[in-house]
DNA sequence: TAAAAACATACTAATTTAGTATGAATTGTC
DNA sequence: GACAATTCATACTAAATTAGTATGTTTTTA
């Protein structure tokens, strides 16, 4: 049940992006120093969000990262499941059908409510909501 | 961001415990085999519960372990607590000082909500809501 | 006294997480 | 056109955590 740092990270660069009003690319190698990020492992992270349209790269000279969306309209959760791949917090809730219980589980329902109670926070919040202080 | 074996095996062997309604101790052989759970490793995780008094042992043959307090007074969070060490989500809200923001973080509240909306949910369920259905 | 159980602790194997390494492709600047 | 700064791509490795085993001792009932 821990954030991993691969979602913290995600969280704190697209924060940086966020912050950035000038809307010209920043570069990894500026985020990962402002945020204390190692570097190389930031780059794999970019190419994440990247590939879930929550950034647009800009390459060559003079290039780096932006956001895609405006910060009021991207939510942690849409980070959060792009760093992680998924947000369920069991697997059986993605159709893992190894488990003994899959089609008669007396948890389904009680992982699933909770499962909805995650998504539901991690959905009312944005990037811009981060930046006004929560 | 995924609830460990421990901790879905810790509920599902208090969820035995509480379904049964004789009183008297189960085995952690019968509890490990109802839910297919490896028996040794049970044997730790009631080890576990029982030092958070979550459940009583009764040692010697005939021996097993029984619930500590009525199914409908024990909450969720208390056995996943007990099972995970901790519910924090990340690892600042522990008191973990090596992060570089810790005493200046933009994420502090948003991460300190976040937490404290997972644990309301937990709170509210208890071992009874879960035989009930949820 | 034998069997069935909890209780205790150390070890190991598997998996995941976190991070490195190497290098190709792109683009602005001199 | 060369060079530098950047993204982009992929494979590898090291550290940590999770999941599970192994080897006992102690307690209690029949």
């Amino acid at each position: 049940m821990q954030i991993s740092k691969k979602c913290e990270y995600a969280l704190r660069a697209m924060y940086e992006l966020a912050k950035d009003k000038t809307n010209t690319p920043i570069s990894v190698s500026k985020i990962a120093e402002r945020q204390c990020i190692p570097y190389k492992f930031l780059e794999q992270i970019f190419s994440i969000l990247r590939k879930h349209n929550l950034v647009k790269g800009v390459s060559g000279k003079n290039g780096g990262y932006i956001l895609y969306s405006p910060a009021n309209q991207i939510t942690i959760a849409e980070i959060l499941k792009a760093a992680e791949g998924n947000l369920n917090i069991i697997s059986c809730l993605q159709g893992d059908e190894t488990c003994q219980f899959f089609h008669n589980c007396d948890f389904k329902n009680f992982w699933t409510k909770f499962n909805a109670h995650i998504i539901e926070f991690l959905n009312f919040f944005t990037l811009e909501d981060i930046i006004k202080g929560v």
